[in-house]
DNA sequence: AGAATATATTCGGCTTTCTGAATATGACAC
DNA sequence: GTGTCATATTCAGAAAGCCGAATATATTCT
């Protein structure tokens, strides 16, 4: 039956460290190192949090080299959350930059600078 | 912060019985009773589940009589659900009708019959 | 007043979720 | 091989959520 799908989905989304990851990887892909720089969290938090997001597949994983890029599933998981906002009355401004802060393959944050 | 307030929003909804009363309100007006026939579940369950739903700030309800109505708050509050639905990909067909099952005022359900 | 009805609240135990700490895996460089 | 870097997993205690049972409140009726 739906109403239980439905709240295992909300449910996997309903975190706030997992509603920062999503809104940081946003339309784009991120590798886990830079969600840590990202978000200020620490590297095994998030990948706590990415275990559930996976597991609720809300999001999928390609692995390169030693990084693991993480994208969301099914980009309507952002709408979603910007009309959560949206309810919840709060000003769509006080969310944070929503992704991608980096181009795909290669990842901006310190640890993993290319050039 | 504003990641703190989705994912309060999301967590109330994150409930199939919520989700169930929700989609039974509709976009009218309940009362508890109604609701108790339409999901089967008991009274006072629907009450402690109606009372998180009001402390989350996604219901109101008005009294009448001996009777509270509810009423969602938002009405998008059912797009949000009919999106996550949509994510979690289950075919729409499969959520349960969505209200309101009777008229403002005049609650349908067995105990409620006015006429 | 007392009885019946509609709804709300409290309590308690059980289960789940959260999250820090430690550890493991897997890939690349040397 | 060893070392290092990126990510994943396991464990455990604390916190939060769930829900049955009992009880409370508030309204109407007689």
């Amino acid at each position: 039956m739906t109403p239980q799908s439905v709240s295992t989905l909300l449910r996997a989304i309903s975190q706030p460290a997992r509603v920062e990851i999503l809104l940081a990887i946003g339309t784009g892909e991120a590798c886990v190192c830079h969600l840590e720089t990202a978000t200020g969290q620490r590297q095994a938090y998030i990948s706590q949090q990415l275990m559930a997001l996976r597991s609720a597949g809300i999001v999928t994983s390609r692995k390169e080299g030693r990084n693991v890029y993480y994208r969301l599933k099914n980009l309507s998981t952002l709408d979603l959350i910007h009309q959560a906002v949206e309810i919840s009355g709060s000003r769509e401004n006080d969310l944070p930059a929503t992704g991608p802060l980096n181009l795909y393959g290669e990842c901006p944050c310190p640890n993993c600078e290319v050039e």
